[in-house]
RNA sequence: CGGGGCGUAGCGUAGCCUGGUAUCGCGCCUGCUUUGGGAGCAGGAGGUCACCGGUUCAAAUCCGGUCGCCCCGACCA
C-alpha cells in the first residue's frame, strides 16, 4: 500500500478492499484457529440490529424462539439419506468427552433439522399440536476448505426456523411466508435489494422438497446467496416419526419446513454498500446513526462547543421517532484528533450521517449535517435539528436502496443471449443474466463448468422479464422456464 | 487438497543473496504548540526476528524439518 491510510479500492482489488473494509472498520477479527473470526463489537451491534428485527418479524408471524443443543448424535445426521450426503464432508465430529473415547461420536450441529424434528416428534402428537412454529439463534458449525471473513466461516451465527404442518400448502405457505419475510427485511432493513425464487434440484438444500432463495447482487457482479427457505415436505417426518392424528382420526406425517439467515448478511451488507472510503451502513442497522465532531481552536472554544455538543447528543438522543426507538447518537471527544481525522475514521466506519458543531456554528445556532451515502453537506439550524437529521435518515435510506437496485439493474442482462457473449461476460465484469433454460441439468452442468456461473434461482414472476429469453442459453432447445445465471459467493 | 505468498515491536515493513546482535513508517506514552478534511516539534516505551534442530567463534541471515496464516482454484449459508 503506498498510502496505508488509503483502502484499496473496489476496482483494484474487490476481495482486497472487502478484507480491509472489515478489519479497518473493525467488523471482525481473524482469530488464532484457521477459518474463525472473531465479530467485535462494531460487527456485533449491526447483528445484534439485524436479529432485534428480525426477532421481532418471526415473532410477529406467530413463531416462538427456543434452544436446542449444539451437539448431536451421528446416527441423527445420517436417518436422512440426502441430507447426511450433502453434510457429510464439512462435519465436525466430537469422539471424546471427559477424557474418555465416546461409545457414539456427536457431531457439532452444521444444521438442525435432525435434532429438531425428533424433539418435534416427542412433543406433537394430534393435529391440534400444529402448526408448530419454533425458531432458534444459534451457532452452527460447517468445515469449510475456503473461508472468507462473513461469508463463510467455520462457525457461523444464524438463527434457523423450524415448523411442522399438518398439509403439504400449509407448509409451502409457511415457507414462502419466510421468503417474503426476509425480502422485506433485507430491502426495507438492509436496503439490500433480492431477486427472490426457486432453487434448480442440484442447489437445493440437501433434504428438502423445494427451496427458495434471497439472491443479492454484490459490487463485484457476483451473487449473494442472503437467505434460504426450504419446503422439506416429509422427508425428516418420516424417519424421525414425526406423526400426528388428523381430524378424521387417521395417522399421517406431519410437513416441514426450515429457513434461515446467518452473518453473512453482514459481509452482503459491507459489498452492498461499502465503497473506497468504507463502509456505509443502512440507518435502520447503524449501532451510531449520528456522530457529532465538535469543532475548537482555543480552550474557550472548545469549553462551549463541548457544551453545545452535549446539549445536543441528549436531546437528538431523546429525539422522538416513528418507532419508539430514539436516535442513536454518538460524541466524538477525542481530543487528539484533528476534526478531518475523525471524518476519515467515522467514514471508515459508515455512521450514516456526521453532525459537524464548530465555534462558528454555535454563535449562529447551527450545525452542519454530512450525509455518508453520497457526501452532500446541508447547515442546518440547532432548533430543527432533530426533525431535519431525522428526514435525513429516512431519505439515507431509502436513497441506498434506490442507489443498490439501480446499480443491479444495470448489471443485468435479459433476453436471448448468444453462448459468446454470456461467456464473455462472465469472464469479464459478471452480471445478473435472465437467460432461457431448457430444464436439463446436463445444461446447467455444463455452463457452469464452462464459465462458473450458476442458475441462482428461476425467478419469481415479478422479477421475469416481460420478454423473456426463448431458448435454453446452452443447447438452443426451446426454454421452459427463465432462470438468472451469475457467479456466487 | 493443488498453486502462490508471507511469518522481524500493536500494525505495516527493511535487513537475508554476501553471517558480526535489528531499519524505517504508522500507532502508543510525556510535554509544548495545534484542531472547519488524515497536525508539528522534542523526548520516550516497546523485540524469545513463528517454532525445533543443525553448521559456525558468532545465525533474523546459511542448511534440514515443523507449524501457522493470507491469497488464487475444486465444495459451500
Amino acid at each position: 500500500m503506498a498510502d496505508d491510510k488509503k483502502l484499496t479500492t473496489r476496482k483494484a482489488d474487490f476481495s482486497a478492499w472487502y478484507n480491509e473494509v472489515v478489519l479497518r472498520a473493525e467488523l471482525a477479527d481473524y482469530s488464532p484457529v484457521r477459518g474463525c473470526m472473531v465479530i467485535r463489537p462494531d460487527g456485533y451491534g449491526i447483528w445484534e440490529r439485524m436479529q432485534r428485527t428480525l426477532d421481532d418479524m418471526f415473532k410477529a408471524t406467530g413463531h416462538r424462539n427456543a434452544y436446542f443443543p449444539l451437539l448431536i448424535p451421528q446416527s441423527f445426521l445420517s436417518k436422512e439419506a440426502e441430507h447426511v450426503e450433502g453434510f457429510a464432508p464439512e462435519l465436525a465430529v466430537v469422539t471424546h468427552g471427559g477424557g474418555k473415547e465416546l461409545e457414539e461420536p456427536l457431531v457439532i450441529r452444521p444444521t438442525s433439522e435432525t435434532i429438531i424434528y425428533a424433539m418435534f416428534a416427542k412433543w406433537v402428537q394430534s393435529y391440534r399440536d400444529l402448526p408448530l412454529l419454533i425458531n432458534q439463534w444459534a451457532n452452527v458449525v460447517r468445515w469449510e476448505m475456503r473461508t472468507r471473513l462473513f461469508l463463510r466461516t467455520l462457525e457461523f451465527l444464524w438463527q434457523e426456523g423450524h415448523t411442522a404442518h399438518a398439509t403439504h400448502d400449509e407448509a409451502e405457505e409457511e415457507t414462502r411466508r419466510m421468503v417474503g419475510i426476509y425480502r422485506d427485511f433485507m430491502e426495507g432493513y438492509m436496503a439490500m435489494p433480492v431477486i427472490t425464487g426457486q432453487k434448480t434440484n442440484s442447489e437445493r438444500f440437501a433434504g428438502a422438497l423445494r427451496t427458495y432463495s434471497c439472491e443479492a447482487q454484490m459490487q463485484d457482479n457476483k451473487a449473494l446467496q442472503a437467505g434460504t427457505s426450504h419446503n422439506l415436505g416429509q422427508n425428516f417426518s418420516k424417519v424421525f416419526e414425526l406423526k400426528f392424528q388428523t381430524e378424521a382420526g387417521d395417522e399421517a406425517f406431519a410437513w416441514n419446513t426450515s429457513w434461515g439467515v446467518s452473518t453473512r448478511l453482514i459481509g452482503g451488507l459491507v459489498m452492498t454498500h461499502g465503497d473506497d472510503k468504507g463502509l456505509r451502513v443502512p440507518p435502520l442497522l447503524a449501532p451510531i446513526e449520528i456522530v457529532i465532531v465538535p469543532i475548537w481552536r482555543t480552550d474557550e472554544d472548545k469549553a462551549r462547543v463541548f457544551e453545545s455538543a452535549k446539549k445536543l447528543k441528549t436531546s437528538l438522543g431523546e429525539w422522538e421517532r416513528r418507532e419508539p426507538n430514539r436516535l442513536r447518537v454518538h460524541l466524538d471527544t477525542r481530543d487528539n484528533m484533528k476534526p478531518g481525522a475523525k471524518y476519515y475514521d467515522w467514514e471508515l466506519r459508515g455512521v450514516p450521517l456526521r453532525l459537524e458543531l464548530g465555534p462558528r456554528d454555535v454563535d449562529a445556532n447551527q450545525c452542519v449535517l454530512v450525509r455518508r451515502d453520497t457526501g452532500a453537506k446541508q447547515t442546518v439550524s440547532l432548533d430543527t435539528v432533530g426533525e431535519d437529521a431525522e428526514v435525513l435518515l429516512e431519505k439515507i435510506q431509502d436513497d441506498m436502496l434506490t442507489a443498490a437496485r439501480d446499480r443491479r439493474e444495470a448489471n443485468s442482462i435479459r433476453g436471448d443471449i448468444t453462448w459468446a457473449r454470456f461467456t464473455e461476460v462472465m469472464e469479464g465484469e459478471g452480471a445478473f443474466v435472465y437467460a432461457g433454460w431448457c430444464g436439463s441439468e446436463e445444461c446447467e452442468r455444463q455452463i457452469k463448468e464452462a464459465t462458473k456461473a450458476t442458475i441462482r434461482v428461476l425467478p419469481d414472476e415479478e422479477f421475469r422479464s416481460s420478454e423473456p429469453a426463448t431458448k435454453c442459453l446452452k443447447c438452443g432447445n426451446p426454454s421452459t422456464v427463465e432462470a438468472l445465471w451469475a457467479k456466487a459467493y
